[in-house]
DNA sequence: TATGAAAAGGGGTTGCT
DNA sequence: AGCAACCCCTTTTCATA
């Protein structure tokens, strides 16, 4: 699919995204369409990888991982070498949730689920401070969550 | 459930999060326990909200929403009364993914997906910027994904 | 009371029109 | 592209320890 998304596409995936577990029926009845043609559209998008993965959202914090933390790291100057181990790195830390390569003084913004303040002190220090290159982390414990969600607000393309 | 999660409630949660449509059968042989135990359990953590919501994971690419900024927001010291209009306005813009209230100088961080950077100048802009009491935003626009994940790894409490 | 097995119902999948 | 039959998997219920 170098195709782009019509807006049949567009509704179900929103819908998908509130309920990945909404009957084919449902589905095809919410966006007026037949099961048969809701479904083949469904391959499509998981074949083209429009849709990467069907998961379960967690609670972070009655999953024990109350702590969310925000860390801006800036690397030295000339360590563009560094960067490969980097990255490595912090793929393999579970902590890290994500991890944005950003333009300006920053150079990574990560962010990492923790059990509790401690636990992040002990991640600071002995992981994500002791890569090799790592010049500055700046770290920012998140208090309330305004919003936080992984929905995309999907639109028919051009 | 104010019970704490044991060994096979995190394995459970594990296997769920990489692929929530495994089968019943398949997660009870890998957790080495009985399909009845394991649906039981499945439907105590849905219960207890451990478990938030099935969804799927879009290619924000893919589905058009190809630029990711995080906006760094300060308030004005002395507007705390606009704080719950900010909060209500930043929950029903679609673009916003994410909202956190963070601790130090910096008052939200704001995880922002659009289709293109003169959307996001739109929404900077007409949108974000015209809230009542916003001060500074500080936005950075994110390159490369190293890691983008909602997977918690999750592990036995006390 | 908790666990396992087996039956019944619903829905995803496929082939045919 | 739509329809219907099939089959698998979830869900419920029952029996047992």
């Amino acid at each position: 699919m170098a195709e782009k998304l019509d807006d049949l596409d567009a509704r179900i995936l929103n819908l998908m995204q509130d309920d990945a577990r909404i009957p084919l029926v449902d589905l095809a009845d919410k966006v007026a369409s037949s099961r048969s043609a809701v479904w083949r559209r469904i391959q499509k998008l998981e074949e083209a990888g429009v849709i990467k993965k069907h998961t379960v959202l967690l609670d972070a914090e009655k999953a024990g991982l109350g702590v969310l933390v925000f860390a801006q790291v800036k690397m030295q100057a000339h360590s563009r070498d560094s960067l490969p181990n980097f990255i490595e790195r912090v793929r393999n830390f579970p902590e890290v949730i994500e991890c944005h390569t950003l333009m300006g003084d920053i150079d990574f913004i990560l962010k990492v689920r923790v059990p509790s303040i401690q636990a992040y002190e002990d991640f600071f220090w002995n992981q994500l401070s002791q890569i090799e290159g790592v010049r500055e982390i700046n770290s920012s414990i998140a208090l309330t969550a305004v919003k936080d969600t992984t929905r995309l607000n999907i639109s028919a393309q051009s």
